[in-house]
DNA sequence: AAAATATATTAAAACGTTTCGATATAATAT
DNA sequence: ATATTATATCGAAACGTTTTAATATATTTT
């Protein structure tokens, strides 16, 4: 069982190697009968070219690297997970593979670059969520073509993939209002992580859009922690909430983890939801579905997300010096039984 | 920036570039004093063999595959995540990516096989977890190397990493029946897969040793169900289990994401854990030790698991033709809140 | 002292592609 | 009728490595 070569197709069609090399990649002309020749006996010998070969002579790697935070990876959520596969997925139309690699939280790039950046294995990068901004200026330093997926670096603007989490938050907090809730809360760890920011001004300006934000309101009716997000942040932060005089009527968290982490203690506390207080969290994550409450969310689209950083990531390879530009996905307020 | 080359290497070191070469893979005879010259040569240019030219030369594609049944991938466990992982980190270490790709369940070999199968873009495969056994026929037929990771298809024998799980199981049904517990029921699904047939088997020896199994106990303790785990299994089997006149005082589940619906189940029917009943499930999946209560289980080091899949695929790809084996990865009780 | 072996280095071929001219013919414009 | 352009094919170089066989010298064995 040897290999099946190009030299192979050529001997067998008749022509030369770089005619069958034109038809592999339609380029210059061929003639059609010549084509469908050299096609139909690729197809017989079933060949397949070479990789290293193909990406020797071209000069690129045929790669991608995937990276995310370890720690967003070992999690219990599958967020970032199902960004890749939505990255993969668009892969198998491409002729690109893609490498998936974690960095610590301490991260150097002296010392902790990945393998495949060191040894120049990729032809581009996709980051996903929070990721250490001596990785992203390196990358940008070494002018590796690079997206940033669901984060962004306050001040700097590289080409990103990013959730609408300004409006579907807003949709979120409008949806509470209109089944009648006075004093939304709000929930969140991670303060620094753009995308929290967003949602806390979504939901700010969604109640200030309806005249619910008295004096005093977010200062009572505010929990912010800048810790990774949890679901013992939310547990605390209702606890704390619930030591108010008049209690929150809904909760809006910054995530799923955190709303589940919210509905656990408003439980522990033996009241009802959402009777007594409504929960709604932003993400989607599977265990929000099979939650007990179901859980109420802003469903973000994660395998777009990939997709759309795949292609974005494409055209900034295809084209380095584009303008850098970002892409907003939006998202849909799914409402189940916690609000 | 121009790529250095190794011929830059040469150059600048004055020799050729075959004894560059032999001390950038140290064979042959190269002399300490010229070898350390070269390195350091190497060193101050930074220079790194480009990938695609040695693999073309060495006819290797450098890659291997790791694939998983998509719906393992997409579900709310990490547990095959964490298995890549592990393969990750052991593949940092070797010059080795690792591609990962989904299959479908109602995967065909004639028209769903995995990109880099289908262009002949990796060295081996390992496949973790249940997977459509076409896939595997096909590897075996096509001569290619692979490792199963925990799965095995009866009546075959191929080389592949597995759990211990009669022993985990085992010790952990010692463990409750030391604790007291006398009606330790079972829970399960997904009967069809090996590893967990091992787990009951564990189970039921675990009783037997014990003489705690009396006549009909099987009968009434096990609840059994032929399809995918979830948390609805263990809910739907807890609350059949709770039918009986005397009930179980713990169940174990064949794995976490079934503990944590029983979980649920006897808190919905408002039964003490551990007190009424204790629960143990298997896997240590990273939510059984944020629920409440936290979850007893076996743990299983995921990790190793595919460190030691990728140490095995390795040996199979330098030995094709060593007989299969099967390595066993030993487990940990780990008691929690829950019994 | 000659033969055999160990050490050190190299030239050149090979790995399987793509791509750049070059060449030749056919079709179209002048 | 000639010049130009479009169509079709190909030879050869290039991409950056590894590896084989050859050569040369140094060391050891007979």
């Amino acid at each position: 069982m040897v290999l099946v070569t190009i030299k192979d197709i050529a001997k067998k069609a008749n022509v030369s190697i770089s005619t069958v090399s034109l038809v592999l990649n339609n380029k210059g002309y061929v003639s059609p009968e010549t084509s469908e020749r050299i096609l139909n006996i690729i197809n017989d010998l079933n060949y397949k070219p070479l990789h290293s070969a193909r990406k020797l002579a071209t000069r690129k790697t045929g790669n991608i690297g995937y990276i995310i935070w370890e720690n967003h990876f070992s999690e219990v959520e599958m967020f970032y997970s199902q960004i890749f596969l939505g990255m993969e997925y668009a892969a198998r139309e491409s002729d690109y593979y893609i490498l998936l690699t974690t960095v610590k939280d301490d991260f150097d790039p002296k010392t902790d670059l990945p393998r495949f950046l060191k040894y120049n294995d990729v032809d581009g990068v996709v980051l996903a969520g929070r990721v250490p901004h001596s990785l992203v200026e390196y990358l940008d330093k070494q002018r590796m073509p690079f997206v940033l997926v669901d984060y962004g670096i306050p001040g700097k603007i590289y080409n990103s993939v990013l959730i609408d989490n300004y409006n579907g938050a807003f949709n979120a907090v409008e949806s509470l209002i209109q089944s009648g809730r006075k004093r939304i809360a709000f929930v969140g760890g991670t303060f620094s992580h753009p995308s929290i920011k967003e949602r806390f001004r979504g939901y700010k300006e969604g109640l200030e859009s309806s005249n619910l934000i008295s004096d005093g309101h977010l200062k009572k009716y505010t929990y912010l922690e800048d810790a990774e997000t949890s679901r013992e942040i939310g547990e605390k932060g209702v606890s704390i909430l619930l030591t108010e005089k008049l209690l929150p009527d809904a909760i809006f968290c910054c995530n799923d983890t955190t709303a589940l982490g919210a509905l656990t203690e408003i439980q522990r506390k033996k009241l009802k939801i959402p009777q007594d207080i409504a929960v709604v969290g932003f993400d989607d994550i599977p265990t929000a579905a099979f939650n007990l409450p179901k859980l109420s969310t802003v469903r973000v689209p994660k395998l777009l997300l990939g997709k759309e950083a795949f292609k974005l990531l494409n055209d900034v390879i295809d084209n380095p010096r584009l303008p850098a530009q970002t892409r907003l996905i939006s998202t849909e307020f799914i409402k189940r039984e916690s609000s």
